[in-house]
RNA sequence: GGGCGCGUAGCUCAGUUGGUUAGAGCGCCACUCUGAUAAAGUGGAGGUCGGAUGUUCGAGUCAUCCCGUGCCCA
C-alpha cells in the first residue's frame, strides 16, 4: 500500500507558495460570477472577442431575431439569448469571423397597445386627440428605452453582443427596404386591395390577420346559443328554426342555409310548425309531433320574414332558404343564419349567389345608420336590446350557454368581431410554391420543423398586409381616388422624384405617420394628386426584412454577399413558422429566390418547474434578473444547454440546484482538488524536468479527453447543443468519480517522481481543456479556472478563456480499448461494490477473491490488465474469471445473435431451441479453447456463442446486463486481522482530523483494546504505522494530553489516543 | 376533419444504424466511504417501453391502425 506522506512534504513544505491562487472547497457561484463580470469589464474582454477574428478568412454569419423592445426581458428570452450566445462563442473560439448584431424588433400595434396604457387611452380617438405625432415619438421612445434596458440584461447573461451595433426594425434602412420587397410584389402583380370579412377588434379599431389569430389568439368561453324562428312566407305558422352564437348579425340576416343532403324534419309545438335538421330534436323545448320528415334539399328557395325586416337597412332584401355544405348536424339546429356582412363564410358564400351585404358596424363596434334604435349603441351592449325585440316579435325561440372557442385580440383580449373592410393583401399563388422549394433547401432543427413550414405555406391564405394604425412600416401604396389606380414606390428617391408636394415638411423626418403622409405624387394613369393609404403595415414585414435591411442589401452588395444568407437563425417555434420564419422566406425568396439561412434552428416553450404556463398573474414566473441572482448565470445556461430544445423546458430553481449539485459541485471539486495539492507540492506546469511515468489512467483520461472534443465538435457543428452538454457531464463524472478518485494518492505522496509528475500533467491538461469546451456553454466557471489555472501565471498567457482557441483533437491520443477496458472495470467494479452490499460485507474488510463473468472473449481479453484496478477498488486479494472455474458453477450458453442473426436467419430459432439443453460446461470449455461447437446439427465458432456463468455457494453475485461480479464471502482469520487493523487505521485518521494535525504531522499511538483486537493489530503493525504516520505503538492507556476517542469496533470497545509527535 | 409532435420507473427525461437481461436524475428507504467531506458512492422498491396488428431470426426502435395528449391548420 503507498504510504501518502514523507519527510519532505511536512510543514515548511506545505508552506511553500503555489503558483495557484488557492481554492476554496465551498463555492459561491453567483458571487464567482459578480468578480469575473467585473474583471471582463475592467480588461474590456468583450470587446476584445468580438474583434478577435476580424482577420479571419473563415465566416460564421447568424442572422438575429429581433427581440421585442417593449418589456424587459424574461427568463424565456435568456433560454433562447443563451443557445445564440453558445453557438457565436463556439465558432469565435474556432476562428470565424462575425457580426455579433443583436436586433431589436420596434414597430407595432404591441408597442401602441402599452403606450396607450401608459397614457391611459381607451381608443383611437384618445390618440388622434393627443396627436399622431407625439403618439409615435412616444412609440420610439419606448423602444429605445426597453433597447436598453434588454441589453444591460443581456450583459448580465453574458450574452456578448454587438451591442452598440444594435439594428432596429424601426430604422429608415429598414422601412425602405421593405418598400423595395412591396415594389417587387406589386411588379410581380401580386399586391391588391381586397375587400373580406375580416376579424376586427373593436378596441384597436383593426383587423387583424390570420397569422396572428391562429390559435392563441383563441380562448375558451361560454357564448350565448340562440334559437330563432324565421318565419315563411306562404306558410301561415310555420317557422325555420336557426340557429347562432351572435345574435348581433341577426340584424344584417340574408339567408338561411341547409344541406341538401341532410334531412329535416317539420315539427308541431302547439299552433306552430317548425322546421330543423332532424338528428337535432333534441334542442326542442316541450312537446313536439314530427308531422314530416323532408331533405333540405326540398326547402331550398323558401322564402322567409328576417328577424329585423323593419330597420332601414333591410329593406328590399328577401330572404331564400340557400344550400350550404358546411351546414353540420353536431349543433345547433342544421338551419344556419346567414349575414355575408358580419361572417367570413356568409360573405363567400353570398359572393357566389349575389346575396346583398349588410355590414352593421363601425370601427369601433357601433351599429352604423340604418339600424333603428341600434344606430350609435356597441356591439358588445347588444344582446338586450336584441333579445327584447326577437321576444317582442314573438320569434326568440330560446337562449342556451354554448361553450366554444373563440378569437381574441392577441395584444389587449378584447373579443373580436367580424366586419366588412378592405385591406391589402399579398397573393401566395405564385409564391406559395417557390417558397416551399426554398424551404426544402434548409436544414431545419428539429426535423420536423421543415413539415411544419411547409404544412403552413401550403394552407395558408394570402398575406394581409395592412393594419388601420398609427405605428408602424408606412406602407408605400398610393392609390388615386379619381381613377382607382394605385402604385407600390420602391425607395426614398424614387418617391422624391415623384413627390409633388410635401416634400419639404417630410425631409429628415423618419418614414413612419404623420410626417410621411405630408407628401403626395401624381397619379400615373390620371395625374391627379395622390396620398398614401392611411394604413400601417403588417409587423412580421419589419422582421423578415433583416437579412436584407443590416447587412447593405441596397448600398454595399459586396458586404451583403458575404454575409447572406445565414448559416443560422434561431428562435422559439410556436408561432415563428407562420410569422418570422415565414417573413423571411415570402421576402428571400420574392428578392433573391433563395434561402435566407442555412440552418433553423428552434426550440420549444418554457414553463414552471410543474410544466405550467408561467404567468405573472400566477405568480409563477420567474424575472431574468432573480433568476440570475439566485441560481446563477452558468447554472440557468447548463440547466438551458442540457434541455432538448424540442421539448418544453421545466424551468425553476429546483432544477437549477440539481444541476449545481450533480455538475458544477463535482467539477469545482476537482479543480479544487487540484490546485490545492499542486501548491502544496509547489507543482507548475513548467515543472517539465526529469520523466513523465504517464501511467494507463493518463492515458485513459487524455484518451476519454481527445474523445470528448471530438464528439462536443460533431454535436454542436449539428445543432445539438443537449448532446454536448451530456457528453460533458459523463466526462466531468469520470474526471471525478474515476481519475480523481483512483488517483488520490498519486498527489498525495511524497517521492516528487515521474508518476506523480504525470499525475499533476494530465489533470492539468484535463481540466485546461476543459476549461475551453466549458465556455459556450458556463462562461463565468470556465473564465475563472482558466484564470487561475492559466491567465494569471504568466504574462504571455493569452489574458481570457474567450479569447483563446477551441482545443484541436489529438486523435492519435484515442485509445478505444483502453476506453472499453476502463468501462469494464468501472462496470465491475460498480457490480463488486453491489454484492459486497448484497453479502454486508464493508469494503473495508479484505476477501479473498473476486470472480468476474464478462460477455465476449474480447473482453475477457482485458480482465489481465484491470486485475489491479480491480483489486485496489474492491478490496479483494485475486480476481478470477468465471471463465476459467470449470465444474464450480453452472453454465448457460447463449446465441451471440448479432453475429448469428444475419447469417442463419429464420434457422436461429432451432439453435436457441438447442441451447436451452445443451451441456454447458462442454460448452463452455470448447469456447474457451477457441474450438467450433456443434449445435443442431451447425458448427458454430467460439464467438458466435456467448457463455455465461453464476458463482459457486459462498459467494455474493450480482449481476447485469450478462455481467457479474462475485465476492467469496469467506473471511480467514488473517483477512479478520487486517480488516479489524483498517478499521482502527480509519479511527485514527478520524482523530487526527478532529483533533487538527496537519496531514504531514507524525504522532505516538496508544492503543487499549481487547486482546482479540491487539492480535491483529500486531500481525499489520507496520501497516498501522505506515497508514497513520505513528512514530510509536503502545498498548495500553494514553497519557495525559493525548487526543483520545473510544468506538465499538466488531463488538470489541477500542481505545485510541494520539500524542503529536516531537 | 386534416397535418405534425409526443406517450419509456411515482415525477422529469435519455435511449445513436433494429441485437442478448431497457438506463439516468429527482423523490422515498437503507447502507458505504470519510484528508475532494455542507461533497461523493452503493443498494432496495418501482417498467406488459400507451394498445393492437404487421415486417423480421429478433421491435422501446420500422410499418399500419387505434387510444390519450399537445401544437399547427380547416
Amino acid at each position: 500500500m503507498l504510504e501518502f506522506l514523507s519527510e519532505h512534504m511536512t510543514t515548511e513544505t506545505a508552506k511553500k507558495q503555489g503558483v495557484f491562487d488557492s481554492v476554496d472547497a465551498k463555492v459561491d457561484f453567483v458571487a464567482l460570477e459578480k468578480s469575473v463580470m467585473d474583471w471582463w469589464i475592467a480588461n474590456e474582454i468583450p470587446a476584445k472577442y468580438l474583434k478577435r477574428n476580424d482577420d479571419s478568412d473563415k465566416k460564421f454569419s447568424f442572422i438575429d431575431g429581433p427581440i421585442t423592445a417593449n418589456n424587459r426581458m424574461g427568463v424565456h428570452h435568456a433560454w433562447g439569448r443563451s443557445y445564440k450566445d453558445m453557438f457565436l462563442r463556439f465558432y469565435n473560439m474556432r476562428g470565424f469571423k462575425q457580426r455579433f448584431q443583436n436586433g431589436f424588433d420596434g414597430q407595432g400595434l404591441w408597442v401602441e397597445v402599452e403606450v396607450e396604457k401608459e397614457n391611459g387611452f381607451n381608443s383611437k380617438h384618445d390618440i388622434e386627440e393627443y396627436g399622431i405625432e407625439k403618439f409615435v415619438q412616444d412609440c420610439k421612445d419606448r423602444v429605445a428605452h426597453f433597447g436598453e434596458v434588454i441589453t444591460e440584461q443581456s450583459k448580465l447573461l453574458a450574452h456578448w453582443m454587438d451591442w452598440d451595433n444594435s439594428y432596429y426594425t424601426l430604422s429608415d434602412e429598414n422601412n425602405y427596404t421593405i418598400w423595395h420587397f412591396l415594389k417587387v410584389c406589386n411588379e410581380r402583380g401580386w399586391i391588391y386591395e381586397g375587400t373580406d370579412v375580416m376579424p376586427w377588434c373593436i378596441r384597436c379599431g383593426t383587423g387583424l390577420s390570420q397569422h396572428e389569430i391562429a390559435t392563441e389568439g383563441y380562448q375558451d368561453v361560454v357564448h350565448d346559443g340562440v334559437f330563432v324562428k324565421f318565419p315563411l312566407t306562404g306558410r301561415e305558422n310555420e317557422f325555420l328554426l336557426a340557429w347562432t352564437t351572435t345574435p348581433w348579425t341577426l340584424t344584417s340576416n340574408v339567408a338561411a342555409a341547409v344541406h341538401p343532403d341532410y334531412t329535416y324534419v317539420k315539427v308541431r309545438q302547439g299552433e306552430e310548425f317548425i322546421y330543423l335538421i332532424k338528428d337535432r330534436l333534441s334542442v326542442l323545448e316541450g312537446d313536439h309531433e314530427v308531422v314530416e320528415e323532408l331533405l333540405g334539399s326540398a326547402m331550398l328557395g323558401w322564402k322567409y320574414r328576417g328577424p329585423f325586416d323593419e330597420l332601414p337597412a333591410q329593406e328590399g332584401v328577401e330572404h331564400p332558404v340557400i344550400a350550404w355544405d358546411e351546414v353540420g348536424k353536431d349543433e345547433g339546429t342544421g338551419i344556419v343564419h346567414s349575414a355575408p356582412g358580419a361572417g367570413p363564410e356568409d360573405f363567400k358564400l353570398g359572393k357566389e349567389l349575389g346575396l346583398p351585404v349588410i355590414a352593421p358596424l363601425d370601427e369601433a363596434g357601433n351599429y352604423v345608420d340604418g339600424f333603428g334604435s341600434l344606430t350609435g349603441t356597441n356591439v358588445m351592449d347588444s344582446r338586450p336590446p336584441i333579445y327584447a325585440s326577437l321576444k317582442e316579435k314573438g320569434l326568440l325561440y330560446k337562449v342556451e350557454d354554448y361553450a366554444h372557442r373563440y378569437p381574441y385580440c392577441w395584444r389587449c383580449g378584447t373579443e373580436l368581431v367580424w366586419r366588412l373592410v378592405d385591406e391589402w393583401f399579398i397573393s401566395m399563388d405564385v409564391l406559395r410554391h417557390q417558397m416551399m422549394d426554398v424551404t426544402r433547401k434548409i436544414k431545419w432543427v428539429p426535423e420536423f420543423g421543415l413539415e411544419r413550414e411547409i404544412d403552413w405555406l401550403r394552407n395558408m391564405q394570402d398575406w394581409m398586409i395592412s393594419k388601420k394604425r398609427y405605428w408602424g412600416l408606412a406602407l408605400p401604396i398610393y392609390k388615386c381616388q379619381d381613377c382607382g389606380n394605385f402604385e407600390v414606390i420602391g425607395s426614398k428617391a424614387e418617391l422624391e422624384d415623384r413627390a409633388i408636394e410635401g416634400w419639404a415638411d417630410f425631409e429628415g423626418t423618419s418614414p413612419h405617420k404623420p410626417t410621411i403622409d405630408a407628401v403626395k405624387i401624381a397619379c400615373s394613369k390620371c395625374g391627379e394628386t395622390v396620398s398614401r393609404i392611411p394604413d400601417v403595415g403588417n409587423v412580421w414585414l419589419d422582421a423578415g426584412i433583416v437579412p436584407f435591411s443590416t447587412i447593405g442589401y441596397n448600398d454595399n452588395k459586396d458586404h451583403w454577399n458575404e454575409w447572406f444568407p445565414a448559416d443560422w437563425i434561431s428562435e422559439s417555434f410556436p408561432g415563428q413558422f407562420r410569422n418570422w420564419f415565414y417573413s423571411l422566406l415570402a421576402m428571400s425568396t420574392t428578392l433573391e429566390n433563395t434561402e435566407p439561412f442555412r440552418a433553423c434552428f428552434s426550440y420549444a416553450l418554457m414553463r414552471d418547474e410543474t410544466g405550467a404556463e408561467m404567468h405573472k398573474s400566477k405568480g409563477n414566473s420567474i424575472p431574468f434578473e432573480e433568476a440570475a441572482a439566485k441560481m446563477g448565470v452558468d447554472v440557468m445556461r447548463w440547466q438551458f444547454a442540457r434541455h432538448n430544445p424540442a421539448s418544453n423546458l421545466n424551468f425553476g430553481y429546483g432544477a437549477g440546484d440539481e444541476v449545481r449539485r450533480q455538475f458544477f459541485i463535482p467539477l469545482w471539486n476537482v479543480y479544487s482538488f487540484f490546485v490545492t495539492y499542486a501548491n502544496l507540492d509547489g507543482w507548475t506546469p513548467d515543472d517539465v524536468d526529469g520523466e513523465l511515468e504517464v501511467s494507463e489512467l493518463d492515458r485513459w483520461l487524455l484518451s476519454e479527453l481527445n474523445a470528448l472534443i471530438s464528439t462536443v465538435n460533431n454535436r454542436l457543428e449539428n445543432w445539438r447543443p443537449q448532446d454536448a452538454a451530456r457528453e460533458i457531464e459523463e466526462f466531468v463524472d469520470g474526471l471525478s468519480n474515476w481519475y480523481v478518485r483512483r488517483s488520490r494518492r498519486r498527489f498525495w505522496k511524497s517521492e516528487d517522481d515521474g508518476d506523480k509528475r504525470a499525475a499533476y500533467q494530465t489533470l492539468y491538461t484535463a481540466l485546461t481543456t476543459l476549461t475551453r469546451i466549458l465556455t459556450p456553454f458556463a462562461p463565468f466557471l470556465s473564465e475563472k479556472m482558466y484564470r487561475n489555472l492559466e491567465g494569471l501565471r504568466s504574462g504571455e498567457a493569452i489574458e481570457s478563456v474567450h479569447l483563446s482557441d477551441w482545443p484541436e483533437v489529438d486523435e492519435s491520443a484515442i485509445d478505444e480499448e483502453l476506453s472499453k477496458a476502463t468501462a469494464l472495470v468501472r462496470r465491475l467494479a460498480s457490480l463488486g461494490r453491489s454484492a459486497r452490499a448484497s453479502s454486508k460485507l464493508k469494503v473495508r474488510q479484505p476477501l479473498a477473491e473476486l470472480i468476474v463473468d464478462v460477455r465476449t472473449s474480447e473482453e475477457r481479453g482485458y480482465l489481465e490488465s484491470i486485475t489491479p484496478q480491480l483489486l485496489d477498488e474492491l478490496n479483494v486479494k485475486a480476481v478470477r474469471d468465471a471463465g476459467e472455474i470449470g465444474g464450480l458453477i453452472k453454465h448457460v450458453i447463449k446465441p451471440n445473435l448479432r453475429i448469428l442473426g444475419p447469417k442463419y436467419g429464420k434457422d436461429l430459432g432451432k439453435i436457441r431451441a438447442a441451447l436451452e439443453s445443451i451441456d454447458g460446461a462442454a460448452v463452455a470449455s470448447a469456447v474457451a479453447a477457441e474450438e467450433s461447437v456443434e449445435v443442431a446439427g451447425f458448427s458454430l465458432s467460439h464467438d458466435e456463442l456467448l457463455v455465461e456463468t453464476t458463482a459457486p455457494d459462498g459467494y455474493a453475485v450480482a449481476s447485469e446486463g450478462g455481467y457479474s461480479a462475485g465476492v467469496s464471502m469467506e473471511i480467514t482469520p488473517e483477512l479478520r486481522a487486517e480488516g479489524t487493523a483498517r478499521e482502527v487505521i480509519r479511527l485514527i485518521q478520524n482523530l487526527r482530523k478532529d483533533s487538527g494535525l496537519e496531514i504531514s504531522d507524525r504522532i505516538e499511538l496508544f492503543l487499549s483494546v481487547p486482546e482479540d483486537v491487539a492480535a491483529s493489530l500486531n500481525e499489520n503493525v507496520d501497516y498501522v504505522r505506515e497508514e497513520t504516520l505513528a512514530l510509536s505503538v503502545t498498548f495500553g492507556e494514553s497519557p495525559n494530553g493525548a487526543h483520545v476517542v473510544t468506538q465499538e469496533i466488531n463488538e470489541s470497545a477500542v481505545t485510541i489516543g494520539i500524542v503529536k509527535a516531537g
